[in-house]
RNA sequence: GUGGUUGUAGCUCAGUUGGUUAGAGCGCCUGAUUGUGGUUCAGGAGGUCGUCGGUUCGAGACCGAUCUUCCACCCCA
């Protein structure tokens, strides 16, 4: 026990029946991915240092995992900077790659390398996992997959409309009902920074206006203030708790706040245009909600900020998340290059449809049937017959030892095979195989075609 | 990174103010039943009590460190 091994903190083993879940997961969002048009890619689970350092945010660089360069990597530390012992300083000559942190500043870092192969409008998925190095807590690993379709090289807003069809078509297909697409616009948020004066502290506006729901009121205030935004510009923000209403009636009130700011009209503007075409168009099990405290991720949308919540009474955070970034390619280098996509937090996504007892039984299937083994001569004829069934397309396995009955009939039953196969002499003897219903216990001598056929 | 919390058999958990050989249920193995599983009955295996150190005549229990779990911050899928 002493020396039992162990994996580190915020990961995780998957067994047979959650890999089975977890790609019933994926095939579903990669389904759906494929028939709004995206194309898969794949990137490096580790990247240069400097392409993902300060993309993130201090708080982002923090949790990024760096990997130490190989070799005696202390040796080109200068005994100075050793003495100083500044972290970060020293960070940056030892360690030169980092894993990646999420999917789009590495996709990003894509488009720009690839530029001239790529065919734009270029719309990409990709699902791997990503790292961060925090403390794990439910629905927070430091391992996880991130299922991301973006679109770039279009300023289209048709295409936040499909991006939020597409959400809506995901959690439809996982039978996922009741989930709240939310939706916030960049321009909109600094708008009313710059409305009530706070153009220059956005960030920290918006960081604490996002905890509206969860604070309350009077801390969100008390945080503006801490944070050095105006007692004024605080009042001017009154309208802004008390919003309420369904999108209309919402972006009737903001246009009041913002209207004398060009940059929030415009964050309107493409909000009502998302929002009247998917009210033309509809949605099957989601709904599309503005949320004007939604701020997450902002260190690089421009417009559109997507958020989904699962459906209510499940306590879980975001299940996914997105949102329009103008400048993205811009970091590295490439101008004029917007682009808008959405992510698909896998794990959570699991969690809440374990929660809700969402997966399909079949997705526990392996085997259809399974042969008893009662010896050489019995195996061979059962691994001829064992042939045809898998050419027809039947998961077939036979038990490899001719173990006891008992054992064997155990081990059908533990993994929920629902045939079993008896060959014995008598059998042999008739051409004949003995198939047993494992459910009802039903049992009878039969050709194998009438085998095949009681299969299918 | 800050504050708190958890750890006893494969699993879920008991274990009194520190006191012999640490228990239960479920699961597992064997047999009743050498070609018939799920039910029943009988028997059996399995724990250096997360790890390391300390206090004590004596530690699963008390103290410290560390790892892990979960939670609240921070931030986020």
């Amino acid at each position: 026990m002493a020396q039992k091994p162990s994996i580190p903190k915020g990961t995780r083993d998957f067994n047979p029946e959650q890999v089975a879940k977890r790609n019933y997961i994926f095939s579903t969002i990669q389904n759906q991915f494929e028939k709004f048009g995206f194309q898969p890619i794949e990137t490096p689970s580790f990247e240069n240092s400097e392409t993902l350092m300060g993309k993130y945010g201090d708080e982002g660089d923090r949790l990024i995992f760096k990997i130490l360069n190989s070799g005696d990597y202390l040796s080109k530390v200068e005994n100075s900077l050793f003495k100083e012992k500044d972290s970060n300083k020293i960070t940056q000559i030892i360690s030169e790659k980092a894993l990646r942190y999420d999917l789009t500043v590495p996709f990003a870092r894509y488009v720009v390398q690839h530029q001239n192969e790529i065919e734009f409008p270029f719309k990409r998925y990709q699902m791997q996992p990503v790292w961060r190095a925090d403390r794990p807590q439910k629905g927070r690993f430091r391992e996880f997959y991130q299922c991301d379709a973006d679109v770039v090289g279009s300023t289209s807003l048709w295409q936040e409309v499909e991006l939020v069809q597409l959400y809506d078509a995901v959690f439809t297909a996982l039978g996922l009902n009741g989930t709240t697409i939310k939706i916030n616009n960049r321009k909109i948020l600094s708008g009313i920074a710059e409305v009530i004066g706070a153009s220059d502290k956005l960030i920290d506006f918006t960081v604490a206006l996002d905890k509206l729901d969860k604070i309350g009121e009077e801390k969100v205030k008390q945080e503006m203030l801490d944070k050095g935004i105006s007692q004024s510009g605080i009042e001017r923000l009154q309208p802004l708790f008390t919003l309420s209403g369904d999108f209309g009636s919402q972006i009737k009130e903001l246009k009041a706040i913002l209207n004398a700011s060009e940059d929030g009209k415009k964050g309107i503007e493409e909000l009502e245009f998302i929002d009247n075409a998917i009210s033309e168009l509809g949605l099957q099990t989601a709904r599309l909600q503005l949320d004007v405290t939604l701020a997450r991720g902002l260190n690089y949308y421009t417009g559109a900020i997507f958020e989904v919540a699962a459906p209510e009474g499940v306590n879980m955070g975001s299940i996914g998340g997105g949102g329009r970034y103008d400048d993205l390619t811009g970091i590295f280098g490439m101008k004029d290059m917007s682009g808008v996509g959405i992510s698909f937090g896998l794990d959570r996504i699991y969690l809440v449809l374990e929660e809700l007892d969402l997966f399909p039984v079949t997705v526990n299937k392996n085997i259809d049937v399974l042969f008893i083994n009662f010896g050489d001569k019995e195996a061979l004829y059962s691994l001829k017959a064992i042939k045809i069934l898998r050419d027809k397309g039947f998961n077939t396995e036979l038990y490899p030892d001719a173990a006891k009955m008992k054992k064997q009939m155990n081990h059908a039953n533990k993994r929920n095979i629902p045939f079993v196969v008896l060959v014995g002499e008598q059998e042999m003897s008739k051409d004949a195989f003995t198939l047993k219903n494992m459910i009802s216990g039903e049992q009878s001598e039969v050709t194998l075609d009438t085998l095949i056929s009681t299969l299918t």
